[in-house]
DNA sequence: GTGTTGACCCCAA
DNA sequence: TTTGGGGCCAACA
């Protein structure tokens, strides 16, 4: 059994679930699949997926205070903020406005 | 094989 | 309110 690429396929696969214009967190991407409190291995799999045949939008994907903690691994930095807001996301300051009703929480929604 | 780092989260003071 | 400490586990040096 080879769970650790299992792991990262099953991240790569619900964060392509995301609706667009809406945002989702890593704990709860984790929380998701099981692997709740290990929630850093989440931003670790996404730092490996900056591969576009991937095909995974990343920048929908932030910390739990709805802060865009992995700007600086884009190629520039406000690319993410760009890619949020032409999804008709606010970002302020590195911060997603309306948060809360921004969420998409896996759990309730699958 | 060991030690440090990190796109995180939770809780106590 | 802001800080600090613990946990979690893969990737990296």
């Amino acid at each position: 059994m080879k769970n650790t690429a299992n792991f990262y396929e099953q991240v790569y696969e619900l964060v392509k679930l995301v609706p667009k214009g809406r945002v989702t967190t890593y704990g709860a991407v984790a929380k998701s699949l099981g692997m709740s409190g290990s929630s850093r291995m989440v931003g670790t799999a996404m730092k490996h997926a900056h591969d576009p045949s991937l095909n995974v939008p990343a920048h929908r994907v932030v910390n739990r205070t709805g802060l865009l903690t992995g700007k600086h691994h884009y190629q520039t930095p406000t690319e993410m903020q760009e890619l949020l807001e032409k999804e008709g996301i606010i970002v302020i300051d590195d911060q997603v406005q309306d948060f809360e009703r921004k969420f998409w929480n896996p759990l309730v929604e699958l």
